[in-house]
Formats: structure tokens, C-alpha cells, sequence
DNA sequence: ATGCCCGGAACGTCCGGA
């Protein structure tokens, strides 16, 4: 089976480059983050078209996240479990065969310190206890997508820089080491641990793609059960030099 | 020292992004 992962940066202005990317990669579950659309408003019929089912909590404008699958899906359970004030559409999970598999979308948290940041912090917090309740079904987990993370300094092109930046900041970094002390194991690093410039991602501004200035943060964390049936991962870098792309670029992984 | 580029909402320009 094969996983990927991709914020699309709104999936309605990205609906050709994701089409043209299923055509080509095939997978059998694409997670989505930032599709920026109403649920009333996502493309499901054109996915539909080509194979996939979708799965999808969305907002107006900002955020949102969807599981396109070509197998059916069942159990879709949206909003990250621990704060019912929190209308942030950021979380769905749905089981496939006998994975479950969440997109998520972690709060920037920018400007830190301040509000924002304080949310993003109590978001993974949150997420660090369901991941923790996830581990007990004792069931292959994968828990993917933008988690506005920097792991460490070999994921940010200029770490110096950005150390102060809620992505890289001391705060984030162990609340993330958190998730892989419970028991996750991080894909990319696993399959490739003294890769280098291995980015997801390019800001538009200041020719950070052309310069390949880039940051590392959207990741696929597995259960050991779903580690254990790890095969592949890889950092598909064409979508980004297309027309119109995302500022991100997917992620995948396969699995036995 | 600051903004650069995008998408959404909406039609003037601001918010949010990372």
C-alpha cells in the first residue's frame, strides 16, 4: 500500500496538479492539508472520477484537511479529540483495510511567543495524547501531514536564522520528540537518516524554490505495527517546479 | 530594515501562511 501525504495549498486552485499527480503516482490514499474549502465545496465528484474516495473536514477560507482512498473507508471520526472549543478544521482519521490513517494539519504558531503559539502548543499536546490512545489498539497507525515541525537543525536551511521561529523553536521540537518517544517512528528519517536538504516545502517569496531554500516539514509518524511493515519513503520534488504549484511537495511511503 | 508570493473573500485591501 502506498501512502502520501501533500498540503496542497487549496485543493480547488490545486485540482489539476492533484489530478495530474493521482494519474501519475497512483496511490491508494492521498492525505490533504489546507484544502481552504467548505465540504459543501470539495472537488469529490473529479476525485471520484479518478478512482478515489474522499473524506473531508473542511472550513470556510482557511485550514482543512481530507483522505482520498481508492478502497472504501470506514470509522471517519473528524476534529482532534481534547478541546470541543476548538473549531479549527485540523484532523481526520479513517481506517483503510486495517490501517487508520490521520491528515493533520498543525497549527503554524507564528508569532511566537503569543496566542498563536500558545495554541499550537496545546494542539500537540492534544496530539500527543490521542496519539498516545492510538497506540493501545495496538493496530498499524499513520499519523501524516503538515506538521509545521523543523525536527531538528539539518530540516531548516538556515537554522540560525530561524531559531526563533515557531517551527523550530525548543518548544515545538520536544513536543515532537514527544510522538517519537511514545513509540512513532518518523519515515523519512528512518529510510534516510543522514539525508540532507530533503525539504517539503519552499516559500513563494524570494525565489526560495529556485534557491532551494527550503524547510522539512511535513512527515508520516507509524505505529510499530506500521513501521514494522515499512518499505519505502520518498519526497516526490516534481509537483513544486510545476505551473501553479503548492508551496509543498508530497511525501509517501509504502507499506507490506 | 522591509518586502518579495500565493489563495480566499471580495472588489479594496487585508488575513494567513512559514
Amino acid at each position: 500500500m502506498r501512502i502520501a501525504t501533500w498540503n496542497v495549498n487549496s485543493i480547488n486552485a490545486r485540482l489539476p496538479n492533484v489530478l495530474e499527480w493521482l494519474g501519475c503516482n497512483r496511490p491508494d490514499v492521498l492525505l490533504l492539508q489546507e484544502i481552504k474549502c467548505q465540504d459543501e465545496n470539495f472537488p469529490s465528484m473529479d476525485l471520484k472520477a479518478a478512482g478515489y474516495d474522499s473524506a473531508v473536514h473542511g472550513q470556510k477560507s482557511y485550514n482543512g484537511v481530507a483522505i482520498l482512498s481508492r478502497q472504501p473507508m470506514t470509522d471517519i471520526r473528524t476534529g482532534l479529540p481534547g478541546d470541543d472549543a476548538d473549531t479549527q478544521a485540523r484532523w481526520i482519521e479513517a481506517s483503510i483495510d486495517d490501517i487508520r490513517v490521520a491528515s493533520l494539519y498543525l497549527p503554524n504558531g507564528n508569532p511566537a511567543p503569543g496566542d498563536k503559539f500558545d495554541y499550537k502548543l496545546a494542539w500537540m499536546d492534544r496530539l500527543i495524547a490521542h496519539s498516545k490512545d492510538l497506540l493501545y489498539t495496538e493496530k498499524p497507525v499513520v499519523l501524516a501531514g503538515d506538521y509545521n515541525v523543523c525536527p531538528t537543525d539539518d530540516d531548516v536551511y538556515d537554522p540560525a536564522g530561524w531559531q526563533n521561529d515557531a517551527l523550530c523553536r525548543p518548544e515545538s521540537r520536544t513536543r515532537f520528540r514527544r510522538l517519537l518517544n511514545l513509540g512513532y517512528t518518523e519515515a523519512y528519517r528512518a529510510r534516510h537518516p543522514a539525508a540532507k536538504h530533503a525539504w517539503t516545502f519552499w516559500d513563494y517569496q524570494a525565489g526560495a524554490w529556485p534557491r532551494d531554500l527550503g524547510l522539512r516539514i511535513d512527515h508520516l509518524l507509524l505505529s510499530p505495527e506500521a513501521a514494522d511493515r515499512l518499505g519505502e519513503c520518498g519526497i516526490d520534488r516534481d509537483p513544486r517546479g510545476k505551473d501553479k504549484a503548492s508551496d509543498h511537495t508530497p511525501i509517501w511511503i509504502t507499506l507490506s
